[in-house]
DNA sequence: TTGTTTGTTCGGCTCGTATCGAACAAACGA
DNA sequence: TCGTTTGTTCGATACGAGCCGAACAAACAA
């Protein structure tokens, strides 16, 4: 009875384990989010150790980074107790966007700031010595900073809008 | 004199080695990559252990997971030996669609696949009893499919058109 | 053929990370 | 107040990844 409904939800966070690996994430991490992703209300830790069967130690880990990357929210205070409890968060464009934001236009700022100090270290010498490093050094600017660009605007809309951005062009 | 411009690659390439952390590459890997850049002709093995300073063995490892996901291409037969040479794919657009096309591409069929799967079973039995794990099971699909568009656009282009395709809509 | 150069594979070492259990801290209920 | 529940932190262990040197394989040169 339950148990078919029960396979099925298995499968669907084995997926999600699977899918965790390739993001960079523990399968833990998959699974954890996973259970939040199927259940009717927050969870609290105790829970989870009971339904996923990892240590309570290793809950709290997996739960503060998720929480950190915004793939799953504290809801604290509620009725009970000081319970703590999770729900997931469900708009998984709002976690990539999170995500991008927090790592990989971090990452690219950084880049773009040493790229531009190397130019300027190299514009104080002697230009024909250096004419071929320098324009190499300038061709990753730019090619980064036209990734930024195309980051800045995925990650200030919502998916439908690029979505329908694109669609209203001419590329399809 | 060259000492100047040796320091200023040098931190290029140490940004290469933070960036290619970021995005899940070892160091090593970064160093590789940035050392490729600057050369004036393709690398061979022994070169790449002359001006890294990693094992031979190190450098065949790193060479073939960066030529595995198009970092880096073998130039090989050419004038001398048996020689392999290595050249920098420099279109880092290019190496971003051929990633994303390798591995994420390909983990959200896998998922679908699943999911779909996970729907099939559940509309055999009792609507009811199912109705909310289905209806949860079903948003998930839509959003995977919703990411797989956006995806699928963004890798059949060049950065430029999308880029262009976005600007010439009023999101910016 | 035989020695040399080049590249891959293998075994071992180290280090980081995931995980556990236990100790600790904090909040609640009695 | 004191015990109980909840959550975090702290070693200890285990497993995987990066790296090395050595053994091996393959191609070239003499």
């Amino acid at each position: 009875m339950d148990d078919e409904i029960a396979v099925v939800k298995e499968d669907v966070i084995e997926s999600m384990e699977r899918s965790a690996e390739v993001y960079g994430l523990s399968r833990s991490a998959g699974r954890v989010y996973g259970v939040l992703y199927f259940a009717d209300d927050p969870v609290s830790i105790p829970e989870l150790v009971e339904e996923t069967g990892y240590a309570k130690s290793t809950i709290s880990n997996i739960t503060r980074k998720l929480t950190r990357i915004g793939m799953i929210h504290r809801r604290s205070s509620e009725g009970g107790g000081r319970r703590v409890r999770f729900a997931p968060e469900t708009d998984l464009w709002f976690v990539i966007q999170d995500v991008f934001t927090q790592y990989v236009d971090r990452e690219m700022e950084m880049t773009q700031r040493t790229l531009q100090q190397a130019l300027d270290d190299l514009a104080e010498r002697d230009i024909d010595a250096v004419e071929q490093d320098r324009e190499r050094i300038a061709e990753l600017a730019d090619t980064y900073e036209q990734l930024q660009t195309l980051l800045s605007v995925a990650m200030d809309n919502s998916a439908e809008d690029v979505i329908a951005a694109i669609e209203q062009s001419d590329l399809d």
